[in-house]
DNA sequence: CCTCTTGCTAGTATGATCTC
DNA sequence: GAGATCATACTAGCAAGAGG
């Protein structure tokens, strides 16, 4: 596992810039203070005071400002492909679970809550000067949480909505490619005959375990995509709805104004002052 | 002129319910 | 658990128009 970079942010009203994308790197956030929501494979959490996110590589994610000023740290890394971070599956369970403070009266999350503690002292000190630990001390704290939220995790049922754990392992798997191959030209029954599912059933399978359809999962990943695009390049709406696999402009443009209230160009325009 | 938005509409996806 | 049916809701393409 190695660290790819970490950042202590603190942002005071919603055009002082955002943090989000996707990359093909794993992810520790923390919330320390404010409020804000975190977009993550087109789901929504709120993201309030400790809270800790663990979010895959390739997946996007958005952290949106509700209310500040808003101090969080973000932990970039690489971490192999053998049990290095979290399942996509662990990581959702995880990620529904939070702030930590809710989970306090297990004494796993307390010591999850120590080393996060120590994180954040460390990298609050880093926008002062340096981070007070160094990177292979820090390393090792990344580490211990990660695996603190892997017991924690593993003491835990699976979900009781579906029984039959093959079904929800292959959406799980299925939501996991989705989220890989999201610009891709997909429909309902592609998806369901890769599910070895028909279509009705699959919807419903789909929609226990993941609490929406799987056209909507779909556009959520599309739209939290085309989000990252408007912020970072400076491609046109048309370009980015064929990148992000809308088929046309018109739905891409109206789903958008939907979501966030405005269209692409006017997104851009006021995310740019 | 080009890019983007929006009204309209046909086709497709979804959800409820029932059956096997 | 899995599949079938059907009414309803949603998606996506076309065309027209706004705006820089």
């Amino acid at each position: 596992m190695f660290l790819r970079s970490c950042h202590y942010c603190t942002v005071n009203n919603p055009f002082d810039g955002a943090s989000g994308g996707i990359h093909p790197f794993d992810e520790m956030l923390y919330i320390r203070e404010g409020e804000a929501t975190l977009e993550w494979s087109g789901q929504e959490y709120r993201a309030e005071p400790s809270s800790l996110f663990l979010l895959n590589r390739d997946t996007p994610h958005w952290l949106a400002f509700r209310s500040g000023p808003l101090r969080f740290w973000y932990i970039e890394m690489d971490s192999g492909d053998e049990d290095g971070f979290v399942t996509g599956e662990q990581a959702i369970r995880w990620n529904r679970s939070q702030p930590l403070v809710r989970l306090d009266s297990n004494p796993i999350v307390r010591g999850i809550r120590q080393t996060v503690d120590a994180l954040t002292e460390s990298l609050e000190h880093g926008v002062r000067s340096k981070p007070l630990f160094g990177e292979e001390v820090m390393m090792l704290d990344v580490r211990k949480t990660i695996r603190l939220v892997q017991a924690h995790l593993g003491k835990r049922q699976g979900s009781p909505v579906i029984r039959d754990g093959t079904t929800q392992e292959l959406i799980h798997s299925l939501m996991r490619h989705m989220e890989s191959t999201y610009f891709e030209d997909w429909n309902l029954d592609t998806l369901a005959r890769m599910a070895h599912l028909t279509p009705s059933y699959f919807v419903r399978a789909f929609k226990w375990t993941a609490g929406v359809t799987p056209i909507q999962y779909l556009n959520k990943l599309r739209l939290s995509a085309a989000v990252s695009f408007l912020a970072n390049t400076d491609m046109g709406v048309q370009r980015i709805a064929e990148a992000t696999g809308f088929g046309s402009i018109h739905y891409f443009s109206r789903l958008f104004k939907m979501k966030y209230g405005v269209s692409p160009q006017m997104w851009r325009q006021s995310h740019r002052l």
